[in-house]
DNA sequence: AGAAAGTAGTCAGTGCACTGATTAACTCCG
DNA sequence: CGGAGTTAATCAGTGCACTGACTACTTTCT
């Protein structure tokens, strides 16, 4: 007894949704490439020569991750992996031709692709469903780094209600 | 150039949304069992005795990784796989005494963990998140069987347009 | 009864994802 | 200049997830 619906939890809805999206993902855009391999293509194609932990950053994959996605795409020849003249501890990236042409080829395909994913729900819920998201991720992502380590550019500037205490500490 | 902007593309927020999930997850529920794991040990609270391939089903998981998953718990000994006597090719499993308090002991963890986890929106909000990714991954997961080999149970009473060929088959 | 078809589970192979430990290179500061 | 701290990348270890091939058992059909 006292089992829980798990319909509820948006942890495990979460995981759901991306199982149905990786299923649309290599039926209607590659099998080759996945998801977060085109997000690279993709980072790569905006920034040409970002270094590895900075693209990772950009597509949300971390130093572990990052690597062995760059090594798949670099032993398949989509992209060339430098040493930083200016700093020996980096890798400079770069698409070649061949992962330019990927990339754009991609593309086409995921755009479709997106609109069949999306298309159970109406234009209004898809832009809200997308919000809602960014939403919820963001804030997840605020509570990794601990308040007391950001600076207060990141916190930006607090408007908002301020207790006397923090205006006039400790005071009298 | 022609660089594609990711936060508008459902599968990498969908990543993100999980990655997200699971840093509060493991911070707030548990390191040592992961959520798929509490999936297994709720359908097992809700129907002891299931066969393995079945609780891949209720919680998400298919046969590969349901077997990997299992084999985990029952080598913690939060759970008994044994075989079925009426059919010698299952398993059914089976909570152990410690796999139903785990259970119960993460079940108050998790309630919390989703409340934080959803904090940022409103509860109007939270349900409608809730509703928006259960129909989009429900809809992508009708588009694994093709309708041609799907029973009519499953597609419903279709009470709309039906030719005269359905209502009077192929009949003379 | 016996062959054919179907089903439960395993295994091998690939890929994403996270942590913690380690190495190499750079920066900062005394 | 030189040591302390920081940063980029790798490596080892664990876990989820999917596919395709294979085994073993059951059901179905002839």
């Amino acid at each position: 007894m006292a089992a829980v619906d798990l319909t509820t939890h948006p942890g495990h809805l979460a995981r759901r949704l991306q199982q149905a999206h990786h299923l649309l993902w290599t039926t209607m855009v590659s099998e080759e490439i996945t998801s977060p391999q085109f997000g690279v293509l993709n980072a790569l194609t905006a920034e040409p020569g970002l270094d590895q932990r900075t693209v990772g950053e950009r597509v949300g994959l971390d130093r572990s991750t990052i690597a062995e996605v760059v090594s798949r795409l670099s032993r398949r020849g989509l992209l060339d992996k430098v040493r930083d003249p200016d700093d020996g501890r980096r890798f400079l990236l770069r698409l070649t031709d061949e992962g330019a042409r990927t990339h754009r080829r991609l593309t086409v395909r995921t755009a479709r692709m997106n609109q069949v994913f999306l298309a159970p729900l109406s234009a209004e819920e898809q832009a809200l469903f997308l919000t809602l998201i960014r939403r919820v991720s963001d804030a997840a992502e605020e509570l990794r780094t601990p308040e007391e380590l950001r600076t207060p550019e990141e916190l930006g500037t607090p408007e908002g209600p301020r207790t006397p205490e923090e205006t006039a500490p400790a005071g009298r």
